[in-house]
DNA sequence: ACTCATTGTTGTAGTATGCAATACTTCGCA
DNA sequence: TGCGAAGTATTGCATACTACAACAATGAGT
């Protein structure tokens, strides 16, 4: 009877760690096909540049880098792609002329908003196939197992870790 | 009341979503983490075709490529940096000249036991500080959800889709 | 005004990645 | 047996991501 006792043992641990692969594995299936879905026009690291950019709002380089845990330099030649593209809007700041503010064209926004449209789509598809009391525990549990490894709730946390 | 419905309101949706991806970020750091701590040697990729290479045993390039998900060139090249370093190993195949067998070397399987060591204690430290009753749930729910997007169980699946 | 920190860009380099072309090997069939 | 088709690995070429270091332009404080 290994389960009843307060502490873990080796059963559980491997249980949870095989349940936790597992269900990242899938994370990132879904976070792949909903990049894919975007076209070939953008790549995973570009996304997320993009989703900073429509959650943020109009930023810095420098803190566009820092938000991604890039280096300036990195940062500013993702920008440069995008620009070239289309869905990255370059321009000096009013107020200090070294500085230059980065933002979303609507072309860009539209692009995050397929995106997520799709993911969130494919999660809810997931999940209303999933049997009811598992559905009931699994905002609950999710969120303890967050908590307990120290990640605050999406909903109230900076987008930069977004979802790979 | 929302909740009580049968069928999926808006708002569960929504709350599983930011639980996902919440969920989500702190796998995604754990394996960062977990990989960073083999040193500067490695990087992700790198460690994804390690890892094919300990759990399938000795392979060809193009099998090596198929199970990666990228093309037989990506493959060889990131075998040449990996056999400089000394991880892997290439040999000529037995039974045909034109098949190149590759495996890890000692030094390639002591890289991947060290981040998957350290990948299941981050884990099991942050299921041992969840509370016991979601600790409990935690399994059934995961795996309900991987179930219900047509994930195998880590423990019955070919490895190839191995985590970020 | 001079110095120094801030901010962005560019040079250089290594890894990841794909497509197309190439070289070598093996196999099947005439 | 010999020749063409298919398999296998590599290389050439192109692009993206990434970092570090050097540099240029700007702004702030003394």
């Amino acid at each position: 009877m290994p389960r009843s006792s307060p502490a873990l043992d080796a059963t559980d641990v491997d249980a949870v760690t095989d349940a936790v692969l597992t269900a990242s594995r899938l994370l990132v299936a879904v976070s792949a096909r909903s990049i894919a879905a975007a076209g070939d026009t953008i790549t995973l690291p570009q996304f997320r540049l993009l989703v900073v950019l429509q959650t943020r709002g109009p930023l810095k380089h420098a803190d566009l880098a820092e938000l991604l845990q890039v280096t300036p330099s990195t940062a500013s030649r993702m920008v440069d792609r995008l620009v070239t593209v289309g869905v990255v809007d370059r321009q000096h700041s009013t107020v200090s002329r070294r500085e230059i503010v980065l933002a979303l064209t609507p072309d860009g926004r539209k692009v995050v908003r397929q995106v997520t449209a799709r993911r969130r789509k494919e999660i809810a598809k997931i999940v209303s196939r999933m049997p009811d009391e598992a559905r009931h525990g699994l905002v609950d549990v999710l969120t303890a197992f967050a908590e307990a490894g120290g990640e605050p709730p999406a909903s109230a946390v900076a987008p930069e870790a977004v979802w790979t």
